[in-house]
RNA sequence: GUCCCCUUCGUCUAGCCAGGUCCAGGACACCAGGUUUUCAUCCUGGCGACACGGGUUCGAAUCCCGUAGGGGACGCCA
């Protein structure tokens, strides 16, 4: 049998990275077995779920390039499978209609937590013999008596509950609306799921789960229970996937960093997303918990933004200077300017904010640079480059360097005395990429515009 | 309270299942040098961990038990 997985966010927010994780190994694994891997979304809880989530997951996903090979499917339109179930459940005595007021089960339960017991349901309404359709109820599913449930997990190893833990929970609500225990079994036998990848907070409803499929007659597929990644907070991941792209990280970046919480593969840190369809195992997935650490994720983000093609980095990083107000669309000179820069920032929006300066001229100079580096002793060198650059046959970075090389040579200045006094010219401040480069990077107007303001700056 | 899970450098982890090759390896971060026309990149080095206590064994990060700490679950939420 193929293998079949499915991811099932509930629409109540915004895909957070945690979501993400189990998504994404949920995806891995599909891929690695040639299987399908299914997006559902759990829209079952009237009051909390939201369309706009269900977009929003979407929209997170096709940019994560992790598009499902089914779905979304969603269980709100599902609900007539439910009820049949629920009636067969009924039918066949594995269920029974439970007449306790939420009131009544709120005090039961309110006062063994105070006696210090279990608050399990007391089974009162489990053997009635008078059970009216037309009164209000909801209804329960009834737990196995004796014995324990043993589950062999993929991550966590067999994990063994005995049914004393287990109550008979409520599988349809007095509304009318199966609950998540219920439909959740249902979905995954009902869509042929093999193998249900999900946090471990799940673990606990895994024993309350295989009692319902055996009531509906299903062999229970196999279960990997992922550690869930610590203390998400804001800083740690607990934003949507929407968040960090507006931040500048690359969805290539965030796959690769999302993947080593929890999963490893010897020492290698980097991976493509090839790479991971093919080395990605269970085996090789940890039982304990991560954290989601920002300072990794930037290195992770850095890295990829130096194995992108130049161009490709341009395109992606056009909307983050637009976002800070520069007019411009992707050419061959922006992917210059990307390649020049991606050195010198970890994000598309850092690298936005310390390349301003190409697509401005409106710049503060660094005073401190100014007082060390623009020497008046030096201005009939700086014009003769200022000369030589406008003389030049051709506007390169080689024959740029060429240049300020000989006009050093001639004036008896080495290199950084020229250099610098061209950075702040151009840029405002000393640091920058390779001056020849950097002049090279303006058209010759803009160089030597910029230039010649930057001469006033000897007499300050 | 009860049940379940977890515990190697600050963080992510390798090693653990098949005990010795581990006075524990890699990565991020941090610190110090080096390269360089500045900064960044890059290179080299440094700092830094087997939670604790028993047991098994010639030998334990690795196996067993306990303790402590952390997380999760116990809902007419998912």
């Amino acid at each position: 049998m193929s293998v079949r997985v499915r991811f099932a966010p509930s629409n109540t927010g915004h895909l957070h990275m945690g979501s993400v994780r189990t998504a994404l190994f949920n995806y891995l694994f599909a891929r690695n077995q040639g299987g399908e891997f299914i997006l559902r979304i759990e829209d079952t809880d009237r009051e909390r779920s939201r369309d706009e989530y269900t977009e929003s997951i979407i929209e997170a996903m096709q940019w994560l390039d992790m598009e499902p090979d089914e779905g979304p499917i969603l269980q709100s339109e599902r609900f007539d499978l439910y009820d049949e179930k629920v009636e067969s459940l009924l039918q066949s005595g594995h269920a029974y209609r439970c007449y306790c007021t939420p009131e009544e089960l709120e005090a039961q339960r309110e006062q063994a937590l105070a006696e210090g017991r279990k608050p399990k349901y007391s089974g009162k309404c489990r053997d009635l013999d008078d059970t009216p359709d037309d009164e209000a109820h909801t209804v329960r599913i009834k737990m196995p008596t004796e014995g324990s449930i043993t589950i062999d997990d993929l991550v966590q190893g067999e994990v063994t509950v005995s049914v004393e833990e287990l109550d008979d929970f409520i599988i349809r609500r007095t509304d009318g609306v199966p609950t998540y225990n219920f439909v959740v079994v249902v979905d995954d036998s009902d869509m042929d799921i093999t193998h249900v990848i999900r946090g471990d907070d799940h673990l606990n409803n895994t024993f309350r789960q295989i009692p319902v499929y055996r009531a509906l007659g299903v062999e229970p597929p196999t279960f990997a229970h992922l550690p869930l990644l610590a203390g998400l907070s804001k800083r740690k991941g607990s934003a949507g996937v929407q968040h960090y792209r507006d931040r500048g990280y690359l969805p290539e970046a965030l796959i690769n960093y999302l993947s080593r919480l929890g999963w490893s593969h010897g020492d290698q840190e980097l991976f493509s997303r090839e790479e991971l369809v093919e080395y990605f195992g269970f085996d090789s997935v940890g039982k304990s918990p991560s954290n989601f650490d920002e300072d990794k994720l930037n290195w992770v983000n850095s890295e990829w933004m130096k194995r992108l093609d130049p161009s490709d980095l341009a395109r992606r990083w056009v909307p983050f200077l637009e976002d800070k107000g520069f007019d411009v669309e992707f050419d061959e000179r922006l992917a210059e300017i990307a390649e020049m820069m991606r050195d010198r920032a970890q994000t598309l929006v850092e690298m936005a904010d310390v390349s301003a300066y190409f697509f401005s001229d409106d710049f503060e100079y660094d005073d401190s640079a100014v007082e060390k580096w623009m020497d008046p002793d030096h201005r009939p060198a700086l014009e003769a480059l200022i000369e030589g650059l406008e003389a030049l046959e051709e506007w390169s970075g080689d024959a740029i360097g060429s240049l300020y090389r000989s006009v050093g040579k001639e004036h008896g200045l080495g290199l950084a005395k020229l250099a610098q006094p061209t950075r702040i010219s151009l840029t405002g401040s000393t640091t920058s990429p390779s001056v020849f480069d950097l002049v090279a990077a303006f058209d010759r107007d803009e160089a030597t515009s910029r230039l010649r303001r930057g001469l006033q700056l000897l007499d300050e």
